[in-house]
DNA sequence: ACTACTCTGTTCGTAAACGCACATACAGCA
DNA sequence: TGCTGTATGTGCGTTTACGAACAGAGTAGT
């Protein structure tokens, strides 16, 4: 496949399987931006200014629970979007979105995906589809963080930011990996240390390197598989 | 307010708020059932032959890991609708949908359903604001599941049971509720006596009763009081 | 009365993760 | 070069829950 040189090398997927008519419409409202690590797109309870449709940008859905640090409930990249509760007639996001690590993505203002759903058909079907995807991403994620070791929970979420990033390096630290899994951070140096051990990852000051995905994915819970699928399931 | 007869003691919330015109409509599609404990709805993956709106209807959803028994991921009652995944166009149900005590629940078929759907914006709507809360209940229980020991969730689930039943006594052994809370038996005897030792409830052979609710509300987590915030924001 | 079954209580050793504190290592900058 | 901040590694003792096994106690059926 040919692309033009801005041209995204991950396009978004919800925008990408609208025909070619439909998309051209809705891309006069569609803004590409560039997310940076930390950048926090909406903060919980915080009313919905924009929707973002990630390309490779990849962003976490938080929840806060006092006396810790946010727990992540979900994972958007080039799959689907952020800020599904407009869609549902809510306003105010339930969670606090966070980009992790750089990269692009379309954006649309409030008003003009309001506009956009009303009158797009199939933008509104695949907008629903993804948001059932979502339940269900919520739902295995729950059931993994209660049932399953954090070294393979650790592996598993390598994988699914490694499903959605451009590249196999990315940027994250135990600190933040801890808070994503609702851990310690020792508890992560601790598994990502075996990892490495086993030469599965390598990663220095913040730097984690892929460096053998199968190995990975039998490290990793079977949740793993059961996400992805889920993910590729195209109704 | 007065009741006739056969006005459950309870009424589904969803339809509740709809205008009795509109309500009258869908009245012709609405079937009364009795839901007993243990029925089974869906499961996993299954397709949805009918929607229910519980009355003093009490529904777990449930998701299944290997190795484990099933894990609560949210409950329903009066305040929703079981099915949701048809209003986002998705024909199976990704969670098993567990029936607990008895009670009533309206019933609609599928078809009716969708038709309904189709007909009345404001059932819609209130469909759709509760799949936004049922969203939010998940992503709570999911955080609490993992933050929070056995004995305040204890008190969690038992609160949100007394919510949506109509009696405080009800059937719950600890077998049962440690299948939803994704623990051992040991853990809920161990966990209930505790809380029966402070009398806050009292129990025998699967009849719990709520003595002080006050108490109980003290042993629980703070995700109790979050998550009956969210269900009584009426948006 | 006997049996079968379900529900609850208790015990024991073990595993996973916790909280806390401190040690090392690397990077960027003055 | 030394300083500072961030990132990672390690080592306590403690808590929470786990797995497995078994003991009583209430309920129902024959």
């Amino acid at each position: 496949m040919l692309m033009s040189a801005n041209t995204p090398l991950i396009a978004n997927h919800l925008l990408a399987t609208l025909p070619r008519k439909e998309f051209q419409r809705l891309q006069a409202d569609l803004e590409l931006v560039t997310l940076s690590f930390g950048e926090i797109l909406y903060e919980a309870g915080e009313l919905i200014q924009y929707v973002y449709f990630p390309n490779d940008a990849l962003v976490s859905l938080l929840t806060l629970v006092e006396g810790h640090l946010a727990l992540e409930v979900g994972l958007v990249g080039h799959e689907g979007m952020i800020g599904t509760s407009l869609a549902l007639g809510i306003e105010a996001s339930p969670v606090r979105a966070l980009a992790q690590g750089s990269g692009t993505a379309m954006r649309m203002s409030k008003t003009h995906f309001m506009k956009a759903l009303r009158q797009c058909p199939l933008l509104r079907r695949e907008v629903f589809l993804y948001i059932h995807d979502l339940m269900t991403q919520l739902m295995q994620i729950a059931s993994c963080n209660r049932f399953h070791v954090v070294e393979a929970r650790l592996a598993r979420r390598l994988l699914m930011t490694d499903d959605r990033a451009a590249s196999t390096t990315f940027h994250l630290t135990h600190e933040f990996l801890a808070s994503m899994l609702g851990v310690r951070r020792v508890g992560v140096t601790k598994a990502a240390h075996t990892l490495q051990q086993q030469h599965l990852i390598s990663y220095s000051r913040g730097e984690i390197t892929i460096l053998d995905r199968h190995g990975l994915e039998a490290a990793a819970c079977s949740c793993y598989k059961i996400l992805e699928k889920a993910k590729h399931d195209k109704h």
